[in-house]
DNA sequence: TTAATATTTCAAAAATATTTGAAATATTGA
DNA sequence: TCAATATTTCAAATATTTTTGAAATATTAA
């Protein structure tokens, strides 16, 4: 695959994208990788609407670069069913173990699975009162909570 | 397990909650499961910290009872780093398979799957030019992923 | 002590999700 | 028409996540 590279435009999505004259750029570093097969000799086929320039390239490879994985590791604690009913259940109200079962209508060990997973991640915490442990969100989770805008 | 309820608070949350005499309920329908076996001769064993009023329970088991399987599904379709990826670099420039491909540096079956996923759940979709497929995020997929205000 | 209770932990089983590579499809250009 | 290209689809192999039930732990109550 081949792609052609216009001359630079003022900034991604800015709209008004000047066309230079086309001229194929053979750049180093990274966008070595991304082009290495455009020159002359070997001419870029794309189709005619596509046009990209130089920096916007190199925005969306520093985009790529960027590290993801906390983001990522959230949103798989969140999404699911389960969890997801927990945290909206103690958004309301600090919840023992044994409501929380009775709420979610499942096993123990089922439910302290997703207890867990939403404690090592930091949302959720809780107290021990005798035999008790009572869940309630932690003040990040709360914050995550909401500002992910889920509820 | 058994639960103490106790009398009527102003709406949970709101602070200030007035305790009154200790009082075992029974009450129908769905408190009905929850509460099962506290009554009279099976006196509820519960931390003293633990106080939970009736408005309180019934709330959290309304929000129980919500669907939560749309939010969940975004939420899985978003929680891979992958796709996340994706959504960023598509943010910035509509972008081709081919460029994808270098971006993510992958197999196109790969990321195939991934765009496939992302474009059944309305975040992207894509306009063919001769052999290219050129993909966007969509109006909802832009909002989605701006109100989640994950990047 | 001992028994009962609330909860977690663990490992195996089951369910889901992802990756892989080959083959299929559709479009272009000769 | 035919070959080349860009991309998707498919099924099998892998990997990850979730569920399950039994056993472990820790606290209370007797």
């Amino acid at each position: 695959m081949k792609i052609q590279i216009f001359g630079r435009d003022a900034e991604g999505g800015e709209g008004l994208k000047m066309e230079e004259p086309e001229k194929v750029r053979k750049p180093a570093g990274v966008k070595n990788r991304l082009l290495a097969s455009c020159d002359q000799e070997n001419p870029c086929k794309i189709p005619p609407s596509y046009k990209i320039s130089m920096e916007t390239l190199e925005k969306v490879e520093r985009l790529m670069r960027e590290d993801v994985s906390d983001t990522v590791a959230i949103l798989k604690v969140l999404s699911d069913p389960m969890r997801l009913r927990i945290l909206k259940a103690l958004r309301i109200e600090d919840l023992c173990v044994c409501v929380l079962v009775e709420l979610m209508n499942c096993e123990y060990s089922k439910l302290s699975y997703h207890l867990k997973l939403l404690k090592e991640a930091g949302l959720i915490d809780c107290t021990q009162d005798g035999n008790f442990l009572i869940y309630h969100l932690t003040e990040s989770g709360e914050k995550k909570v909401t500002s992910f805008g889920i509820f």
